[in-house]
RNA sequence: GGGUGUGUAGCUCAGGUGGUUAGAGCGUUACGUUGACAUCGUAGAGGUCGCAAGUUCGAGUCUUGCCACUCCCA
């Protein structure tokens, strides 16, 4: 016996053991099928599970709960990435409350300490994604810095420096001051701030009393000045070009320059060249060869190219303005709207700074990648991503992916003594190299820069099927992978890296599609953060409304290209569609409805029994069509709909006189068709609520198979004779049950009803549906009426039927005559409409004649039901 | 500044290709403990579909402009 209540909690961490333990998410590699798989987007190995992640699982457990159902070989790839800085940031951290620092460690200790945080507190996410259901084939887990993935990066890395696609340069990078490494464009986050406008001035050398004024919001950089701009069509200034600026305090002559960098609308219209400091003085110095001034130390303090050495840039800002004032060249200060690049990570300015840093030709990479998607073989969902992704791909730099830290890929580079480099897969392989070149044995050292974390995380989609190796079972049978389904925010940087790297490295597109959906929102729209304190943590939800719960919110609310605004309300509803379920479960199970061995429902004979198969058939349809479509709210409430709205409303309501009534043969078959339908719901909730299905599966009877291998029903074939008769008791009932709450007619009044123009063969379906029609809308008795109306009776149209109620002293007429006029307004409304188009010529000749006869009919109707409606008042006039 | 979305009931959101009286959940009102379920049932109220013009026989849906907000890129 089921328990009286639902309780998710008692029962959804077994089931996902057991799923776990009997090895149900592990693909049938000697199946012939077609193969299905997604690789999760790994989190990070420090990462705990938040709404975000919550949303992506559920959609992609979804589908492959489906395609596993549906037959398929289906795999889901997990595993965590190494997350570079984040990770070396948490472990720096623990240690640092020891009062140990890194460098204390030296780098092996270092790195053995993180692996050994990564073995005792890396895998929760892991466990919280199987406490959301998700049903990744656990066995295959992987890490970016496992050795088989480790291999994969080495491999990738030599021959794209074989090919010429990586290669060191200096150049001006953004450099994160608190971690002292280079950084990519995208780990820079611009943030708005409200700074200042410095003015002052320089001496003009060799003359006397004449300056150029300058505005700058850096005045400290004035140390890596090496030229002065100004735009050759600045009629006022460009008397100053070819002439010498001497830079106050340190006294260099820097040259005044002709470039159109230097806006004359803008500040003074001469402008400080920085061109170590600032990528587009960088520029400018490279188009007119000068010379670099680095003014910096990696940990952004000043350097001894400025007399400020030592200071932070603040400290050296204030310093620097009060010598410009002593040397009276301060001219004002402005406050200043400005942006200002911070460190996605650790929240530092970020400094443009001149290093040697290791690149990836991005630009020859991309060309391939968007051909791809051009030509259709890779399909975004919706469709819309693909101009975010061109217009991305279409302008992208190269990649720095040397960074200073620790923790990472180290890169597979390798020094001689006089600098030349050696890239090889292993020191052995490098060291034989060298060796030949030079002709005797030659010392080497590594290079100590590790690999962006998205390096290897690019890889992903092969490296985690058994790349390298080109024979694995895993790697030709799953790639190109099925679907990819993620948030926006990382489409560039992982798709578009993923794409970029697996076209390069396979030569085939990574997967065929990739569904695309929206961030989740606090209640009220706004970003979730930590910072806010607007974060709802998954794991409470769960514990609160169970997994299923969740899961069905996530479903439900997905609609391709939008957010997700958290709505607990919501949540606790699907908690109480999983009651409604169970509690259907549980009025079954009281009706000894079990589920009948090779129950054949062809042979089902009542008309009611045969109309719920057909809705559930039709309910599975919209949800199969619904899922290969990613359409996944429509799926979700398509079922939804169909156990509330269908099952639970009507058909349980509509069976409890059949099954409380005498006829046997009437409750045997209704048994077993309830039971059926049952199932069925079962089947088709279980990609969305795989917890309560199973748990219901497991205990109404004993089963050949599990439900997570249940086949998915295709190609049924749907008897929907019964439908019309059913639609029409249903709509008997509607309108009773709103005559009677409308006259406020006691529930407990038991009235009798007689119906007016039925045709033969539909008092024939109102006599078979008697008792149910009495039983849900409270009648004595239905029949059809026999003479004429008698000027009690109240009365309410169902389609072109009349039905007649006769309420003798019971009912207040006045009410009825309002309802009646309500009614009639309502008709005429309508059919002033109807006749405004049906009298529109424009409208007959140009409107499609289905369309038109539509109009014809729905106009009849409403005149009918008019007659009717006037006959009634004018039957109750003088009551 | 460039680009992209969004604006529908009190709230949160659905409304592929234009075609019934624009839907759901929550909330709200009235009634109800009828032998699964009060985490429930029945019935109802509630909308100039951001604004304005246009295309069309017909516009929430297509076009243009405007307003407000979101996000991405400079």
């Amino acid at each position: 016996m089921l328990d009286k209540t639902y309780n998710p909690q008692d029962f959804e961490e077994e089931i996902y053991k057991k799923w776990e333990s009997d090895g149900d998410f592990k693909p049938d590699m000697k199946s012939d099928k077609d193969a299905f798989c997604v690789v999760l987007p790994p989190p990070n190995v420090t990462g705990v599970l938040h709404m975000g992640h919550a949303l992506n699982d559920t959609l992609q457990d979804i589908l492959i709960r489906y395609n596993r159902m549906l037959g398929k070989k289906v795999l889901w790839q997990p595993g965590t990435d190494h997350a570079g800085i984040a990770t070396q940031m948490v472990v720096e951290r623990n240690l640092a409350k020891e009062g140990i620092s890194r460098r204390d460690l030296g780098r092996e200790k270092f790195i053995e300490t993180v692996w050994k945080w990564k073995e005792q507190s890396g895998g929760t996410i892991c466990k919280q994604l199987r406490r959301l259901g998700a049903s990744c084939d656990w066995s295959r887990e992987r890490f970016t810095m496992d050795e088989g993935l480790s291999a994969a990066v080495r491999k990738i890395f030599v021959k794209l420096y074989k090919d010429g696609l990586i290669y060191k340069a200096k150049k001006l990078v953004n450099w994160d001051s608190k971690f002292m490494t280079a950084v990519s464009d995208l780990e820079v986050v611009q943030k708005e701030t409200v700074g200042k406008m410095y003015y002052y001035k320089y001496p003009i050398a060799g003359e006397e009393g004449e300056y150029i004024h300058i505005a700058t919001t850096r005045p400290e950089t004035m140390f890596g000045d090496t030229a002065v701009a100004v735009s050759k069509d600045n009629e006022k200034l460009k008397h100053l070009i070819g002439k010498k600026a001497i830079l106050p305090i340190i006294n260099r002559e820097i040259p005044i320059i002709a470039d159109d960098h230097a806006d004359p609308e803008k500040g003074t219209g001469a402008v400080k060249i920085t061109p170590a400091h600032d990528f587009n003085d960088f520029e400018v110095g490279r188009r007119h060869n000068l010379p670099l001034v680095n003014i910096l130390n990696p940990d952004a303090t000043l350097n001894e190219n400025t007399p400020f050495a030592g200071l932070d840039t603040q400290t050296a800002r204030q310093k620097t303005i009060e010598k410009m004032e002593e040397l009276g060249l301060m001219e004002k200060i402005e406050d200043h709207p400005m942006v200002i690049p911070y460190g996605d990570r650790s929240g530092v300015v970020i400094e443009p700074l001149m290093t040697d840093q290791w690149f990836v030709d991005a630009p020859t990479l991309a060309k391939e990648a968007i051909r791809a998607v051009e030509d259709g073989e890779t399909k975004f969902v919706p469709q819309s991503y693909e101009k975010t992704y061109f217009e991305w791909m279409r302008n992208i730099q190269p990649w720095c992916i040397s960074r200073q830290l620790w923790w990472g890929h180290q890169m597979p580079i390798w020094y001689a003594e006089d600098g030349t480099i050696f890239c090889e897969e292993t020191e052995a392989e490098a060291q034989a190299a060298a060796d030949k070149q030079f002709g005797r044995h030659v010392n080497l050292t590594r290079e100590t820069d590790v690999l962006d974390t998205w390096f290897s995380s690019g890889l992903w989609a092969f490296s985690t099927l058994g790349w390298p190796d080109e024979n694995s079972d895993y790697l030709k049978t799953f790639y190109p992978t099925s679907v990819l389904v993620t948030a926006f925010d990382i489409i560039f940087f992982w798709v578009a890296r993923m794409m970029m790297m697996s076209m390069y490295g396979m030569k085939k597109i990574p997967f065929k599609t990739i569904y695309m959906h929206g961030l989740v929102r606090d209640e009220k729209g706004q970003k979730m953060s930590k910072s806010k304190g607007n974060t709802v943590d998954p794991m409470e939800t769960i514990e609160k409304y169970g997994a299923d719960a969740l899961r069905f919110f996530m479903a439900a609310m997905e609609t391709q290209g939008r957010d997700i605004n958290m709505n607990e309300n919501r949540i606790a509803g699907y908690r109480n569609f999983a009651t409604k379920l169970w509690n259907a479960a549980r009025f079954g199970e009281m009706n000894e409805a079990k589920p009948v061995k090779d129950f054949n429902i062809s042979e089902v004979k009542l008309a009611i029994n045969k109309w719920i198969i057909a809705k559930a058939q039709e309910a599975t349809l919209e949800v199969s069509k619904n899922i290969e479509a990613f359409r996944f709210s429509d799926a979700a409430n398509g079922v939804y709909q169909f156990v509330w709205g269908t099952f639970c409303d009507w058909y349980i309501e509509m069976i409890k006189p059949i099954l409380y009534g005498e006829d046997e043969a009437a409750k045997q078959e209704t048994r077993a068709s309830f039971a059926w339908v049952l199932d069925r719901i079962l089947v088709i909730l279980h990609p969305f609520m795989p917890f309560i299905t199973t748990q219901l599966w497991d205990n109404l009877a004993s089963r050949d198979v599990k439900l997570i291998h249940h086949p998915w029903p295709q190609n049924e074939v749907i008897d929907d004779q019964s439908a019309q008769a059913l639609d029409m008791v249903i709509d008997i009932i509607s309108s009773i049950r709103s005559l009677r709450a409308e006259m406020n007619l006691p529930a407990g009044a038991k009235l009798k009803a007689y119906v007016k123009d039925a045709s033969a063969s539909e008092l024939s379906h109102i006599k078979d549906f008697a008792n149910i029609i009495c039983s849900l809308a409270r009648l004595e008795s239905i029949e059809a009426l026999s003479g004429a109306a008698s000027s009690d009776m109240v009365q309410t149209v169902s389609g072109n039927l009349t039905i007649l109620i006769p309420l003798k002293g019971v009912v207040d007429f006045a009410a009825e005559r309002e309802r009646l006029q309500k009614e009639l307004a309502q008709l005429d409304k309508n059919l002033a409409g109807y006749a405004a188009k049906l009298s529109n010529a424009s409208f007959v000749e140009r409107a499609p004649a289905k369309v038109v006869e539509e109009e014809k009919r729905r106009q009849s109707e409403a005149l009918a039901n008019k007659e009717k409606v006037e006959a009634a008042l004018a039957r109750i006039a003088n009551l």
